[in-house]
DNA sequence: GCAGTGCTCGTTTTT
DNA sequence: CGAGCACTGC
């Protein structure tokens, strides 16, 4: 194996393959490349490779560090590369039955979850004002991360009220998961743990099987994960984690960071390694980021330095008012595309809370610069989607009551709240999930409603029948038909109807996809991806936009050019943070934003920011975040704009604020905004032909809306958007 | 049983 | 300002 192109310490780290060994890595210091060839060196050395598990944060670094792999060595087929989460399912598809868990379980996202809770308060007739169910939901999770039970529930968080009735209605969660044969994001750690700690036999069969065990990410695993993963070890003893204490931002999730602090307390005769040579960012913008990270305490310490030629100086942005910020990172971002530097794809914007990016979207809209949003509603959340797989999860498990309540309202059948209360009762009475209380429904039930359910579990049990003879394919297309979903789909021609269809046809091309792809595509298969699978999963599939996401998504990614906005007091730091004196956590969240620009990074802020207050609304002040204060002046640059002061808002009370000139930048179209009326027909790059609808302005203000063919009407700039006249 | 309309309330980050 | 939510009228 060649292991020349490896620094010292990564060739160290390579070569250490037996016992517990923890690596450092800094932000860019190479530790895929460690990782990576790590893996293909064992397997150099005779190690077969379904001896190694590796466990990744993202399906997305997961599929990456595989095809890594494969592309330095042989076979990897038996290799488990995946995220904690899927590597739970996996073995509790495979042994799941020994701890009470058929096979087909379902897996609720944080939207089922919180479905259970509202139906379990409704049960027990308990006020929202006293629990909310958000906010329990919450609780359960907490507690479920950091191992407590709900008998232990009280006496951990306290004894209040409203703590005896959350741990009420925790132990029915659980019960209520337990009978629908489902599992939640945390009981898919939690039960394999379980699993592991009380059977022994199962515990040493991965134990002999996974001999050589690597962890990324390791500062962000919670106590679970701990737990699988030292049990786990303990077979063979090699155990390599990778992290960076630095990079810690997943503390709300129950991560805890003494996790890697005291790796070598708990492993002893670790060895340690420190990667500290960087090879993602210029100097410049390492200084500016370690003179951040450098005020927090309890660091394992470590600085980041690099051999790449200077660069330029981080650049810090003050904005009046967020909208203004907004502006300037659009016009900056859609300056830096013309100037032929650098390609939308290259241009991240990241933000500390998903709200704000509906003002960049704006701004981004506005300015015709092309961008996708990361996070936020995904894909699979999506009302019409989510429909589908309620369907396709009670076809594989027909205790899933969730599903089963979510389906039998879609499409409408005439099954209200009253019969669905009835149906439940005599569910609970007989023992039976609500799909097989559905099929002897008329035992109970008056005949309209009975037949409504009689005839809903005759069609599922109907297309389960046909669904071994036929490809996954089909069968969703069969379900499709039967359920009426496709009819009622088919008939909404409204403008959100026809996107929800276009949603659909997405879904069922990620179904064809996936069974041509995947050796043997079962449906239980299927639905595990799904409800594992995660926006930042895809992140970078969309080649030419400038991406926008929350600093949480952006770890383990770099950018050439990366804009951090929102810099002030109150957002980064976040006003929660600051209440619960965690700022730390904050500064490691800013550390991974400004560590993950390789040539430009921006710092914005705006001294004003618009909120919903009582009365519509309200402007309020916002200072210089600590974090910005914390950069010496030397190494900030301020951003040339031109900035003019303009009148105050005719508002009373209202704040006069600068605003911000949209620099002119060189134009890519030929033609003049004078060129673009109404009728004349254009091309875009991204959206394809249209033609001007109507225009307002003049100049470089001048606005057209352009109806293109396939993307619908969309407001642009002339002078900016790359719109090119046709003929 | 269901759709439509006011209403209120809320805002951290996510596998 | 916007999304969910309860209430109301068919």
């Amino acid at each position: 194996m060649d292991l020349s192109g490896l620094n010292e310490k990564q060739r160290e780290a390579v070569l250490a393959t037996d016992g517990p060994v923890l690596v450092l890595a800094g932000a860019g210091s190479g530790k895929t490349r460690v990782l990576t060839t790590r893996a293909a060196y064992l397997i150099e050395k005779g190690v077969p490779p379904y001896a190694i598990l590796a466990i990744t944060f993202t399906n997305k670094a997961a599929d990456e560090m595989k095809s890594r792999i494969a592309a330095i060595s042989a076979d990897t087929a038996d290799m488990w590369v995946c995220t904690f989460h899927a590597m739970c399912a996996k073995i509790l598809r495979i042994d799941g039955d020994k701890c009470g868990y058929a096979p087909g379980f379902s897996i609720y996202d944080s939207s089922d979850s919180l479905s259970v809770v509202k139906q379990i308060l409704k049960e027990m007739d308990v006020s929202k004002d006293f629990i909310n169910p958000k906010s329990a939901r919450a609780m359960i999770s907490a507690a479920k991360n950091a191992q407590v039970p709900p008998e232990r529930f009280t006496e951990v968080y306290g004894e209040g009220d409203a703590n005896r009735m959350t741990a009420r209605v925790y132990a029915k969660y659980d019960k209520k998961l337990k009978d629908s044969n489902a599992l939640d994001f945390d009981d898919l750690l939690l039960k394999t743990l379980k699993l592991f700690r009380e059977n022994g036999e199962t515990l040493s069969k991965y134990q002999r099987r996974f001999r050589y065990i690597i962890v990324d990410e390791y500062q962000d695993t919670n106590s679970v994960q701990y737990d699988i993963v030292a049990l786990l070890a303990k077979g063979s003893g090699n155990l390599f984690v990778v992290g960076d204490d630095d990079q810690s931002i997943y503390g709300w999730r129950g991560a805890d960071i003494t996790n890697i602090l005291e790796f070598e307390k708990d492993f002893p005769g670790a060895k340690v390694i420190r990667l500290e040579q960087n090879y993602r960012s210029h100097q410049k913008i390492l200084d500016a980021a370690n003179a951040v990270i450098k005020n927090n305490r309890g660091r394992m310490g470590k600085s980041l330095w690099s051999l790449a030629e200077a660069g330029k100086k981080p650049i810090e942005f003050e904005a009046g008012d967020d909208d203004e910020e907004a502006r300037f990172v659009a016009a900056k971002a859609l300056s830096l595309i013309n100037e032929g530097k650098f390609g939308a794809g290259d241009i991240a914007v990241l933000y500390r809370v998903n709200s704000q990016s509906r003002l960049l979207e704006n701004k981004f809209k506005e300015y015709g610069v092309p961008y996708v949003i990361y996070g936020g509603l995904s894909f699979y959340e999506r009302k019409e989607i989510k429909d589908i797989l309620a369907y396709l999860n009670l076809l594989c498990n027909p205790y899933d009551d969730v599903s089963f309540i979510r389906a039998i309202g879609e499409p409408k059948r005439g099954v209200g709240d009253v019969t669905l209360d009835k149906l439940g009762a005599a569910a609970y009475e007989r023992g039976m999930s609500l799909l097989q209380a559905s099929a002897v429904a008329s035992g109970f039930l008056p005949k309209k409603a009975a037949e409504a359910l009689e005839g809903f579990a005759a069609m599922i049990n109907g297309i389960r029948g046909r669904m071994r003879h036929e490809r996954l394919f089909d069968t969703v297309e069969n379900m499709l038909e039967a359920s009426g979903l496709k009819k009622e789909l088919e008939s909404d021609t409204s403008p959100e109807g026809k996107l929800r269809m276009l949603n659909v046809e997405e879904f069922l091309r990620s179904v064809a996809d996936f069974q041509n792809k995947t050796p043997e595509p079962t449906l239980e298969a299927f639905l595990e991806r799904n409800a594992l699978i995660s926006d930042v999963d895809s992140i970078g599939n969309e080649k030419d936009s400038v991406m926008l996401m929350t600093l949480h998504s952006a770890k383990g990614l770099e950018f050439p050019v990366v804009f951090i906005t929102g810099m002030q007091e109150g957002l980064l730091p976040h006003q929660m943070s600051i209440t619960q004196g965690d700022v730390e956590e904050e500064r490691r969240l800013c550390y991974v934003g400004m560590t993950r620009a390789k040539k430009r990074l921006y710092l914005s802020w705006s001294a004003l920011r618009m909120t919903r207050g009582q009365g519509g609304f309200e402007y309020v002040h916002a200072s210089r975040s600590r974090f910005l204060n914390e950069i010496p002046k030397g190494l900030l640059e301020a951003a040339e704009v031109k900035t003019q002061r303009t009148e105050a808002p005719a508002r009373p009370g209202g704040y006069a604020f600068p605003k911000f000139e949209t620099p002119s930048p060189a134009r890519r179209g030929e033609n003049p905004p004078e060129a673009f009326y109404s009728g004349v027909e254009v091309e875009h790059p991204k959206f394809g032909r249209g033609v001007v609808v109507s225009t307002n302005g003049d100049g470089e203000e001048k606005i057209a809306v352009v109806n293109f063919e396939s993307a619908g009407e969309k407001k642009m700039f002339v002078a900016f958007a790359p719109l090119s006249i046709i003929g």
